[in-house]
RNA sequence: AGGGCUAUCGCCAAACGGUAAGGCAACGGACUCUGACUCCGUCAUUUCAAGGUUCGAAUCCUUGUAGCCCUGCCA
């Protein structure tokens, strides 16, 4: 190719399509309706973050650093029913896990509570809230239902000072919960129910997780999240799609409380995964019955579960990137985020040997009793992370599916007179094995070729099957968990009826298995591709001295199968 | 008087009236001290359906169909 073409080339593969929410920031900017970008990630600290967080944290932070813009944190804690202080710290801890950086800008609705009474108090000037006495059933029955429309609030025809007056009081804490609510006036007929009369403020004796007891009354999200957009000077606030139908009132909100620079909502799809559970109260009854250990179970995709599980944020990132932005209701394939991870710790970790499930290998011309320490390359594709050394011995252990008495096809790992290389170690070529009574192989048996240490033959000869080991005499005993999520290919995770199908004993599987030595004083959150098998970090739950837990963070597809 | 949104390969997703990108998955083959990785090749004459407009339609119009969301004093 000459440099020309290249050039053609890689013009063209510059030329990256925009998403439509880029499309739309594009055209403001061009048309000076806003001239510069702000966005922000308003979590109610009500729950941990999952994977679909993940993908509007990354998209709203990633478009602030695109336009070279801004990038709030905000909380949006209007019902204290709901929220917790805990939650705070951990949402804070995700996101900037995930590396998306709100610099000095963290923000609290509630600490807003104020404005957000002043702009209520102006609708009610303007004669556009009224304070209304219906009760909670009341209310359903006069909005009128989705054929039907609604009917006056006998609320409605209060003065404007008779609502100042008795707001005032709901304010001062003269009603009970549920008593008196403030409304929005604006079309009890609307074919959208949002705007039939939305309720904007609640009575609630509470305490809330940041203003304590100086409210009682709290802001609905449809009235306090366009002033806590406008506010901060938030330009374009993204949500999902389930909000589509609240925005004229978002609209309604921004333009009768006169914003000279009002926000903008934009809606785009959810991101789903195949085959995970992600319903809370699904997760609710896992941890209940003691089927996975808490939020953060490495089976489930919360933030923190990725995380324990071995999931890098730059993974996270790139699976995010992949999967893209769009309007259309989508789930990606569990695949992808795999491939995102692998991808991304091809050249990071460094590989480490272990047997999952071991069967003993004896080198019947090897010295008894001896034992030496062979060079291994940490990451054959990143030589900047170093080497260790590692025993071996008469006796290893090696995989049990690497020996088979009587070979298929096409296999050539061990068998009654292949020859293999035990990698980084010898050429071995294997004799036979020993069996117990039920026919179980218990050990295998071979020679080894001295000449080939560093696992190369000075003759030249070639092997075609290459396998890992460890030393039985210094490896370490572990117990290695194996994670599952897939459920079931065909029905995926939720039954026609809504409930959940899954198998508990499919989920996991605790299996003893040998490291070897460098691998076993890993520590938490240490990253590790292991041969052949996968992807490992250290799961830092329940790990006793001595006793350590590794969790097998992707399975690679095996490439050869057993035939049936 | 219901309203809103969506529909392009098994899964995501571009294309913005000019002749269906790309990624994941899958499948061949080459290579290999991990049956991994890498590499190379294959994978939508057709865009939910049926009509229409146009020299030309995934894109515009009409009529259908399917899916998701909305009747919290949740967010």
């Amino acid at each position: 190719m000459s440099e020309l073409e290249k050039e053609i080339v890689d013009s063209a593969e510059v030329k990256e399509s925009k998403n439509f929410i880029e499309q739309i920031i594009d055209k403001d900017l061009a048309e000076g309706v806003y001239d510069t970008v702000h966005t922000r990630f308003p979590p109610e600290p009500n729950g941990y973050l999952h994977i679909g967080h993940a993908k509007s944290i990354l998209l709203n932070y990633g478009l602030s650093q695109k336009y070279n813009g801004k990038f709030n944190l905000r909380f949006d804690d209007t019902n204290p029913t709901k929220e917790k202080a805990e939650f705070v710290e951990s949402i804070k801890a995700d996101v900037k896990w995930l590396g998306a950086d709100w610099e000095d800008r963290l923000f609290f609705a509630s600490n807003y509570f104020d404005q957000m009474y002043e702009a209520a108090v102006k609708l009610i000037k303007k004669g556009k809230a009224y304070v209304s006495d219906l009760s909670a059933e009341q209310i359903r029955e006069y909005r009128g239902s989705l054929t039907e429309p609604g009917k006056e609030d006998p609320g409605s025809a209060r003065s404007v000072e008779e609502n100042l007056a008795l707001f005032e009081g709901m304010k001062a804490g003269r009603y009970e919960d549920g008593t008196k609510v403030l409304r929005a006036r604006i079309d009890m007929a609307s074919p959208n129910i949002n705007m039939r009369d939305p309720v904007i403020y609640r009575v609630a004796h509470m305490s809330h997780q940041n203003t304590g007891d100086k409210w009682c009354i709290y802001p609905m999200y449809d009235f306090a999240h366009p002033i806590e957009d406008a506010i901060e000077g938030v330009t374009h606030s993204i949500c999902t799609l389930e909000f589509e139908d609240h925005r004229p009132l978002y609209d309604w909100v921004v333009r009768e409380l006169e914003y000279p620079h009002p926000p903008k909502q934009i809606e785009f799809a959810k991101l789903y995964l195949t085959n995970v559970v992600t319903g809370k109260r699904y997760i609710k009854k896992l941890v209940e019955q003691g089927i996975v250990d808490g939020w953060d179970d490495p089976r489930l995709v919360s933030i923190a579960a990725l995380r324990r599980r071995g999931f890098t944020p730059e993974s996270i990132k790139r699976f995010v990137e992949l999967c893209g932005i769009s309007k259309a209701q989508s789930s990606a394939d569990y695949a992808m985020l795999e491939y995102c991870i692998r991808e991304d710790l091809k050249a990071k970790a460094p590989r480490m040997m272990a047997i999952l499930d071991p069967v003993k290998l004896v080198i019947d011309n090897y010295p008894e009793g001896q034992t030496e320490m062979l060079p291994v390359v940490n990451n054959p594709e990143n030589e900047e992370l170093g080497s260790r050394e590692v025993p071996f011995g008469r006796e290893l252990y090696i995989e049990r599916e690497d020996f088979m008495e009587e070979p298929p096809k096409k296999y050539f790992r061990m068998f009654p007179g292949n020859e293999v290389r035990l990698m980084n170690a010898y050429f071995v070529k294997c004799t036979g094995c020993v069996k117990d009574e039920s026919g179980k192989v218990v050990e295998v048996h071979c020679t080894y070729d001295p000449e080939s240490r560093g696992g190369n033959s000075p003759d030249g000869r070639k092997v075609k099957g290459t396998i890992h080991w460890v030393s039985a005499a210094e490896s370490v005993k572990a117990e290695v968990r194996l994670y599952e999520n897939i459920i079931d290919e065909e029905k995926g995770v939720y039954n026609e009826d809504g409930s959940l199908n899954l198998n508990p004993n499919s989920l996991t599987t605790l299996t003893e298995c040998r490291l070897e030595p460098a691998f076993a004083k890993a520590q938490a959150y240490d990253r590790f591709q292991f041969v052949r098998q996968g992807f490992f970090c250290v799961d830092y739950k329940d790990t006793k001295p001595g006793e350590l837990v590794f969790n097998r963070i992707v399975s690679l597809k095996s490439s050869y199968v057993l035939p049936k």
